[in-house]
DNA sequence: CATGAATGAGCCTTCATTCAT
DNA sequence: TATGAATGAAGGCTCATTCAT
């Protein structure tokens, strides 16, 4: 039974710590967030996160990086194949459902952004994932538009752009719990609406 | 020169307060703005607060109310009038301009459904808030697709959400300042969109 | 249908608003006790409070002199009829009963007792008031000797502190509200042992 | 030398925190305690107060509890000691000055009956203390009049809340700090006068 | 690495008091 | 005389962060 390396403890620690600080983030709110409330949920003591994060904005970044990072990866993945529409759309709804669903991917997201607009130095950091999100849209968008046979309207640059908007609009209004909400449905009737627009 | 009554300096207090505290909860949020900010650019001492509202919720409520009935006063004496379709699609991205413009508004009401879906008892009372907005916003719509002659579609209540869900999340969206964001112009192609669609 | 002068007028204002602090001050102690709660439940607004009275200790004095006043006049009347011991111990019974029994008064003397020891200036002022007293319980306890044909101890002067003693303790016991208590009871056994015993 | 463990540390910051607290809530009552004056006498930052306690109320429950079981385990010592009468009495004559002379404790234990008077829950709490203090008073008589060769009188168990009230009692007029106040000898008068009467 | 005791800034709220009406 | 708007000091409590163990 071989012990763990010293790195590897460190990162399920980490690992531990971020999927507690997401959840926390989520529901409260970057400033309404208790590191002690995370550590605790992780199921460590206020020194562990002190041992691994500089600071609570630390563990925000860490956080911010790492599942981008796995949802770009999935995203990429899916775009690799060179499925028909059809396909593409149903993947999309899943997608969407999945991200409004769990809800606290999404209104972690928007939180990171609320922080962002209140701290420029965190700002400016945001702002790299910002674009990378930003590119990834695109791109799926775009992947839309040429499975569909339809040529990028103009404004294509500005769909994305709306496209995120609506998503983390709907965020914000899902999430009182009681009715499941049609919120996919209506993400998949905006992209057919300015599919057959085009 | 006659001096202020009682009642006309209180209210004038309340307005002041409830204009400070519009843009603080906007720029910090809930948790994050702090009472005494409100107070101090309201030019007022701590105590004046308390002397006009039992606690930081109550001042939330009050301008949600406040501001929530002029501009929903604004949209219906608008919709009152029989213009034509062009006249109501511009008053509508003027309408949007500012509200996106000012940003304060459309972050404050974010902030306030972000208190909501933290807080039971306050999400009750917003409850009543929210009902009368998306009545207004299907109004509006309903006569923009009258006065473009067009029949509303089949999922026509849900487009009034899909509006509200872009609007927050371009509120979100815009604000980092630098550039001045053409917003407007993308809910008015959204706008478009669905009116041709139908 | 005369109105009432100035100040009749004043004084009765007063009256309610003696009758309220006693109230708050037994309730909540001197610092517990809220301005605004006893002008509140006296029917008047914070400015009739400070139009009457100087500050909060002003009218814990004015509470002070107002009812001892009454109590002693009561007590030297009382003490004034040659009664037989028998109706004396009743007397006394009664007194003491009605004394712990609205609680209000006893609990209040206490307070102002504690708000002396926390407060020099007050202390001065509250010893004139205790002389008073002191000197009224010496002299009923006088009354009870004489009239019981019994001669006075030698310690006869602490005897009547040790009284005091007990009625305070017994103040701060009773008020449970559950059981009635048989306080009175204690008090006359006490009286009755230390007749007994001279 | 060998440096303190965690857990010798935080019980010394207890107790400073109990000593402090004990005078502070003697002198200025529960309500009128400020815990920044209590940690600060104690050596401590406010912080340290919240780490060791959960609430105001939570120290005073604690220092009741401590200091209580410390007079207790001492009259249950002296009572298992099978001495004559005069020993006893003057091992209540010193134990009565010590408990009157030092005035804190008798005072925190008014003051914290006055916060249970006011507050339902720690009422509730308090109760049990009584509980046990009427028991261990109880006993000691019992121990007095056996020792005595004397019977108990029918009313025995009420001359145990008679003893208690008198203390009490004279904890709130002692303490006016000028004279030295002969209140121990005053209480040995009392139990000298129910022994006899007996 | 992890623990948890301690720090201290910051925040909401209460309340005695003042003063213009 | 009475009203109530406004002041500002004070206090309970939270929480990010530091540091000795």
């Amino acid at each position: 039974m071989t012990r763990l390396s010293r790195e590897d403890s460190r990162s399920i620690t980490q690992e531990k710590l971020r999927t507690a600080a997401l959840q926390e983030f989520a529901r409260w709110g970057f400033g309404g967030a208790a590191i002690d409330k995370i550590t605790e949920s992780a199921g460590f003591s206020r020194g562990a996160f002190y041992a691994n994060y500089k600071s609570k904005e630390d563990i925000l970044i860490d956080v911010l990086k790492a599942y981008n990072n796995r949802e770009i990866q999935e995203w990429r993945q899916f775009l690799a194949m060179p499925e028909d529409i059809e396909t593409v759309l149903n993947y999309m709804r899943e997608s969407f459902a999945r991200y409004l669903g769990q809800a606290d991917w999404g209104m972690f997201v928007i939180e990171a952004q609320l922080h962002a607009k209140r701290n420029k130095d965190f700002a400016a950091k945001y702002r790299g994932y910002l674009n990378e999100v930003n590119e990834s849209v695109r791109l799926m968008l775009s992947a839309l538009y040429s499975r569909a046979g339809v040529a990028e309207p103009p404004n294509f640059g500005e769909l994305a752009v709306l496209l995120r908007a609506l998503v983390v609009g709907l965020s914000l209004d899902v999430g009182d719990d009681s009715d499941p909400s049609n919120a996919p449905d209506q993400l998949m009737y905006f992209l057919k609406t300015i599919l057959h627009h085009a």
